[in-house]
DNA sequence: CAGTGGTCTAGACCACTAC
DNA sequence: TAGTGGTCTAGACCACTGT
């Protein structure tokens, strides 16, 4: 844990507890730099890591003031920058999987694109259905190469792929590109989400990628449409 | 524009043209600065942009290369932390806007949370048919309160509002929180959208924000579901 | 004008990677 | 071990805000 990343801790922990009082700026860079005992900069790097979260937002000249807006309470939903696995979404609830296809295959011309791979290199071809207190959540295709992501059994697929990854395999996960979308319902989103046909159904379009860059999956996770919401935070400065 | 802003937009031009082989890394951050006459952390923060925006990544101890992923070659989409207005999305191309609803009104209770107002300030509720390249593309509810975002009138609700906003009333947008959702098309969907009865649509829940941290804006964009894809880049890195 | 955040420097040391 | 990125410092000067 590096020192700009318990400042952040720390400060986030304090515009929760409402230390600070949101009508007021919180102390000035400088201040703070002696308290935690560190340089203004590193200060100020912590601080960026809040202000992309989006509980601060700072005035040039003037201060730095908490953001209070509700949106940000949500139930289930992501946070752009924080969680990349499925456990992170739902932590705290009980969730449990149904093994719908677990194959092994030669890719379409589209994973493999996505992936990175040749059209020879075998990939996993995985679609669960993830169940969070007993009501049908999401339906995940899952392509993975095998070569890389190696040893998946269905112990495995029952609890967690990147819990497999981290942990057995000592790989390390950087970040993803997602695309989202809303869908019609098929068949299949009809049988395990148990939704009527003409609900919609919100998809999530994924490549994720490890620490080295590489590809490691390609997935669709299927929503059900009243069971989450994405939730981002966008801001014009860099 | 900075140094550090300059040296981002022309690495990503470097990157974007294909200056720099994919399969090596791009110069050391040392170098860079030598090469851009500048100190190394300058550098450092004009690529914190590049990693951010999904353009690089970083290998400590090796080097820094290019991501080369084709989910971000998107056609309409959101980049996290780039565009907030809507012609920013649809760059290039003909737009036009129909106005459904133009009223003055006090707020709801959720409205009034959501822009941190009291019920008794007057907000602008606009409803607007948006429509690009002769399609039906989305309707956008928003309100605002009437108070900040002063002189609204047909004129300024057939172009843009946010121009609107930034050169006539020289406020300035910082951000928004975001939620993202599917929905069932309801019957002004489908008038407008011209859309099927079972046509789901994609719903953008936003809270926008001025760089003096003032909500300005709430509100909600429902898309065709076929015409719009919402694009997103995670780090877990902060 | 005083106070705040924004940018930038020139260097230091550390952590990690590949060879 | 050499080379890379990660963190951090102690300052400097600039840009902007409110009074």
């Amino acid at each position: 844990m590096t020192k700009y990343e318990n400042i952040s801790k720390e400060m986030k922990h304090r515009i929760r507890s409402d230390y600070y009082l949101a009508d007021e700026p919180i102390p000035n860079e400088f201040d703070l730099a002696t308290e935690f005992g560190c340089s203004r900069m590193t200060v100020k790097r912590a601080l960026d890591v809040l202000v992309r979260e989006g509980f601060i937002f700072r005035k040039q000249g003037h201060g730095t003031f908490i953001i209070k807006s509700p949106i940000r309470d949500s139930e289930v939903s992501v946070i752009s920058e924080e969680n990349l696995g499925f456990f992170n979404l739902v932590k705290d609830k009980i969730v449990s999987s149904k093994i719908i296809t677990f194959e092994i295959e030669f890719p379409s011309e589209t994973v493999a694109k996505y992936l990175c791979i040749s059209m020879e290199t075998p990939v996993y071809h995985i679609v669960r259905l993830r169940i969070v207190e007993g009501e049908p959540f999401v339906i995940e295709k899952t392509y993975m190469p095998s070569t890389l992501i190696t040893g998946i059994n269905e112990d495995i697929l029952n609890t967690s792929i990147y819990n497999h990854i981290k942990e057995n395999l000592g790989l390390e996960m950087s970040g993803a590109h997602r695309k989202i979308r809303a869908c019609k319902s098929t068949e299949l989103d009809q049988k395990y989400l148990e939704c009527q046909a003409d609900d919609p159904v919100l998809e999530v379009e994924q490549v994720g990628f490890l620490v080295t860059g590489t590809p490691f999956e390609y997935s669709f996770s299927r929503h059900r449409y009243d069971r989450f919401v994405f939730t981002t935070v966008a801001t014009t400065k860099k």
